[in-house]
DNA sequence: AACACAATTTTCCGATAGGAAAAGATGTGT
DNA sequence: ACACATCTTTTCCTATCGGAAAATTGTGTT
């Protein structure tokens, strides 16, 4: 692949800087802070704030974190729009047969409850076709964590070469290692698989 | 108070950028990558990243982003302190019989991975004794989300005056609505629950 | 109009982020 | 022990961050 010649900025940097700098100055403005009181309260200086708000400057590590306790909110807040939460209150069943059927090479999902938006875990069930040979190419990795349930047969997952899983058998583990799933020998396992959504834009789990 | 003269400098910024550092490493670890690979993921230098990691250097906000991505966390994992989170790179399993057992009045609980601190789901599978009347005291709340799996028989939840769920039907609520879990019937319910932690110090779900 | 006063922007410059590449460290097989 | 490959640290240097202070813009007051 050929050098771009420019080295030193992704094509939407600046996008992301002037995002960031509206929603400071939103922030700042929602609390009719001026700069100088902003400055006070997070110890930056007037003129470093004037310049991340109009995306000139892109904050370092510290400085940012400072900015956020000025501010008085988390610091995910400062880079999420925080919309799209679980609504309080919300009940929703799903019948043994309800769900949002989702077909890849040798899954099938069963996604639960996709029409509860912004819930923070996200359940689904699964058939897992045997497999011959395990193909690591279809390895995925994703943020956040990940319990697996077997509801019946066995379960080979690929993730440290460890035994299989039996009926009734479970694991927790950091999503964001790679890991792959298939059944163990002629038949297939049904399993139930939790994730915590940090929701993905692009939508795949 | 006086000045310090010292105005480039919080007291604690150098621990401040180690104890980052040191997630950061810890999270790649995790993965297996070489700064190498998370250079490609993240598009940052790769002694970029080492300096980083050693505590030499704060990234600036895009960089950060992009470490974020590369690693596939949510950037709010890197600045949160840490405290009691979840390892990153975690693998528990807990066979079929591996549990801490929970005896209440109507419930038999087995929690799943209670060594696995700071977990952001709480997994437990239950025996539901069939119950003839409902004590209406015994309903629970507690913040955060709640997943109900019904593993097999019928059960009864008090939450909204709603049918029994059979075998193989689910729930997902917010668990700050009061809830209460019974077995329809004569027959006991095998049942499997997970929650959001919302990490209440006394250990009671 | 001219002045006073506050808020924001611009300028200037030292300090630091951060990339490319060299140097160092740590294996692995022959 | 040597060559070779891989991963990490160091070096060097430019671009940029970021603070202090000056310049600009905006809003009333007399």
């Amino acid at each position: 692949m050929e050098e771009t010649g420019n080295t030193t900025k992704t094509p939407d940097a600046e996008s992301s800087r002037t995002l960031l700098g509206t929603r400071i100055k939103a922030l700042r403005e929602a609390r009719s802070l001026t700069l100088q009181a902003l400055s006070d309260r997070s110890g930056l200086a007037i003129s470093t704030i004037s310049k991340i708000e109009r995306g000139l400057m892109a904050p370092t590590y510290d400085r940012f974190s400072g900015l956020a306790k000025g501010l008085g909110v988390d610091v995910a807040e400062l880079f999420s729009d925080g919309t799209d939460s679980f609504a309080a209150g919300t009940v929703e069943i799903a019948r043994a047969h309800d769900f949002a059927y989702l077909e890849t090479e040798n899954y099938t999902y069963e996604m639960m409850f996709p029409d509860v938006r912004g819930k923070s875990m996200v359940p689904m069930r699964g058939t897992l076709k045997p497999l011959q040979r395990m193909n690591f190419d279809r390895m995925v990795s994703h943020p956040g964590e990940e319990f697996l349930y077997i509801l019946s047969g066995r379960v080979i997952v690929q993730l440290e070469g460890r035994d299989p899983l039996n009926q009734g058998d479970s694991m927790y583990f950091d999503s964001g290692r790679g890991h792959l799933y298939a059944a163990d020998g002629q038949d297939e396992a049904r399993i139930l698989v939790l994730c915590t959504q940090f929701d993905s834009p692009d939508g795949t789990p």
